[in-house]
DNA sequence: TCATCACTTAGATGCTTATCGAAGTATCGA
DNA sequence: TCGATACTTCGATAAGCATCTAAGTGATGA
């Protein structure tokens, strides 16, 4: 994990290895894909986005673990379950570097 | 080429497949670097790139070649050089549709 | 006209990564 | 305790891509 959602810190900016991190994290599209449907619910577990898109367990635990190095959601477990949150205050500071540009 | 920079169609959303296009052409670190290099000067001559980052000029070549295609940077000839300009206009479009998020 | 310069194209190579099936782990309900 | 469910890890495969050298193209200047 590069680093944690932390509302001290909504300002400062990410470090570049995050900053690379995330720009990976979101080229490929159906991750990109995934991230968004995240985002739009508040909260989302594994089995509400197995249905919701056409991809393996599997596949699927990749491309959260991605997204999870990367700061941008993080997964917490809940019996068997694993759900899925945003973390938007990084999405934000990421948004704010490439605004920078 | 996916799409110019165009002053009418300066809040129009990107098409999809551009859209991913930038975010392929940003994921790469040292890309990255190059096309700041080019949005912090107004316009970039290939051989003043090469001079800046250790790269032969076929990688060079590819890089901006990846950045035209997404949108990013307009490459022109002049005489035996190529100007590169960074497009504004697109890279805000862009930042405006991962906003949305 | 010819050599040089700036860049592009072609082709090869090696690394990264998206994807899957199979097997493993952990939790829940009966 | 046992089977089912939810997810993860492992290992393999195939595709994609960054990078290079070598060769090609086109412009400049002598």
């Amino acid at each position: 994990m590069v680093s944690q959602s932390n509302p001290t810190d909504g300002d400062k900016p990410l470090p570049k290895r995050q900053r690379e991190a995330i720009a990976k994290a979101v080229a490929d599209p159906r991750r990109f894909e995934i991230l968004r449907h995240i985002a739009t619910r508040h909260c989302a577990a594994c089995s509400d986005l197995r249905e919701c898109f056409p991809i393996t367990a599997p596949t699927l635990s990749h491309h959260l673990s991605e997204l999870e190095g990367a700061g941008l959601v993080t997964l917490t477990r809940r019996g068997k379950f694993v759900d899925v949150t945003f973390c938007r205050d990084i999405w934000i500071a990421y948004l704010r570097e490439l605004d920078q540009l």
